[in-house]
DNA sequence: CAAAGTCCTTGATTCCGGTCAATTGCGAGA
DNA sequence: TCTCGCAATTGACCGGAATCAAGGACTTTG
């Protein structure tokens, strides 16, 4: 690579942008880089560890992030403790609930995350001055409605077997999206009793659901959080498609 | 009422939107009276019978609607006939998923429904023009986002008679915004196994959770739909919260 | 290398909600 | 008024996932 360093008062891609994915496929893509360069003095990026608290369920909302790499898990807590996590977010989407004081949700880094945070009324401002920005945000927003719906579908209607199952080709698909062949391999971003709490269920029954697919030689599991899926199609029937 | 008919060439109202929600709180809020009565041109309103199916799973889109009166269930269906329903919706609603080929959920009129109807093109060429319009449609899907989100919590965590309290909320809450006493009386708005389906349960279960909340004097139901609240406060307690 | 801690797996038992089946209640229509 | 048909209720039983309880696999720490 051979980035080199800008003038701050030009008009070229910020530095620090320039190796960012939300200029591609996330909400930065509908910035210019005039107003991106602006955006970006308000702007700043740091890295957080697994477990960190990026936002709270009913805090006020002091800024908004673009994710810049790891996946966020986004939930809801009953008052004895029940926990629901209700989506899953990667780079290089945007975090953070606009137009309102409070969140509703809480979102917590799943992995280890990088973000790229700005002022909320910095964001808002812009949203109102640039369409093609709230555009990104609309379309953004009508992926994730989708995605929760079809989550409904599994919380309400899918066997634990069939929830295990789809919970993998989701990561599957999610984390890499371009792959094209019939198998797969990753790194699961959660934890057991993270797993439970998106489907659902307890670490128990998650625990011999997965065991189940590897006994049947569905998918690999090595260190506990290595999987290989042979054959995505057989996974794909075990999720009840 | 005394509503005049307008020379259809100029800028007023047009006597159609004249008494609709949609103009007030709806989408339609966003467009002047040119745009409104431009609209209006290519508009169509009609009532359907409860069941009438508006929206094919995954049919083309051809256009879309507003809703006037009455409530749409959303729903998604498995291979094997099981259904969820992943949302309902009410006046005014925005019904139909803008940019996108194909639907992804089903939408079937679950009491007797008006809608307004627009063409899909259209509608996405007057989005394009008028950020306002854009804006409106962004703030229901995030609306509806959140809503998807509660209900997760509902379908992942609660029990039986916690689901049945917190669907009686809902309709209690949504039927009847500007409610603020400590009673309400309702029709109920869809079937036991459209209860069901929306709850992720059996209609037997539905049934006899119902009946545990007659008996414990939560409720009173006459007819099997009409549905009176003494205290909304006890209902809310069994709900979870 | 032992000790302690964390995360996960496995086993035994319980219980909530599903399944299957019978019955009741109610509105429509002759 | 009687019957037909559909929706809802109720009952008996069963099964899948939760709960309760050990036990194993790694990693971290002294």
């Amino acid at each position: 690579m051979d980035i080199k360093r800008k003038d701050v008062h030009n008009s070229d891609t910020p530095v620090l942008c320039q190796a960012c994915e939300s200029r591609h496929r996330g909400v930065c893509g509908a910035l210019t880089s005039d107003q991106l360069l602006q955006l970006s003095k308000h702007s700043s990026r740091r890295a957080v560890e697994p477990g960190t608290e990026l936002i709270g369920e009913s805090t006020q909302i002091k800024n908004y992030s673009n994710i810049i790499s790891g996946v966020v898990k986004l939930s809801k807590m009953m008052a004895d403790g029940r926990q629901q996590i209700v989506g899953l977010q990667f780079a290089p989407d945007f975090l953070g609930r606009p137009f309102r004081k409070e969140n509703g949700v809480s979102a917590e880094a799943a992995t280890e995350v990088k973000v790229c945070s700005f002022p909320k009324n910095v964001i808002e401002r812009m949203i109102g001055e640039m369409p093609e920005l709230e555009h990104k945000l609309l379309e953004q927003t009508l992926d994730e409605l989708d995605e929760a719906r079809n989550w409904m579908l599994t919380l309400g209607r899918k066997t634990a077997g069939e929830k295990v199952a789809s919970f993998l080709l989701l990561i599957a698909t999610h984390a890499f999206p371009e792959n094209e062949t019939d198998t797969a391999e990753f790194e699961l971003p959660m934890s057991r009793m993270d797993i439970a709490d998106f489907l659902g269920l307890t670490m128990e029954t998650v625990s011999r659901q997965l065991t189940k697919l590897r006994v049947d030689g569905i998918i690999r599991v090595t260190n506990n959080r290595h999987v290989v899926i042979p054959e995505i199609s057989r996974l794909s029937d075990r999720a009840g498609f």
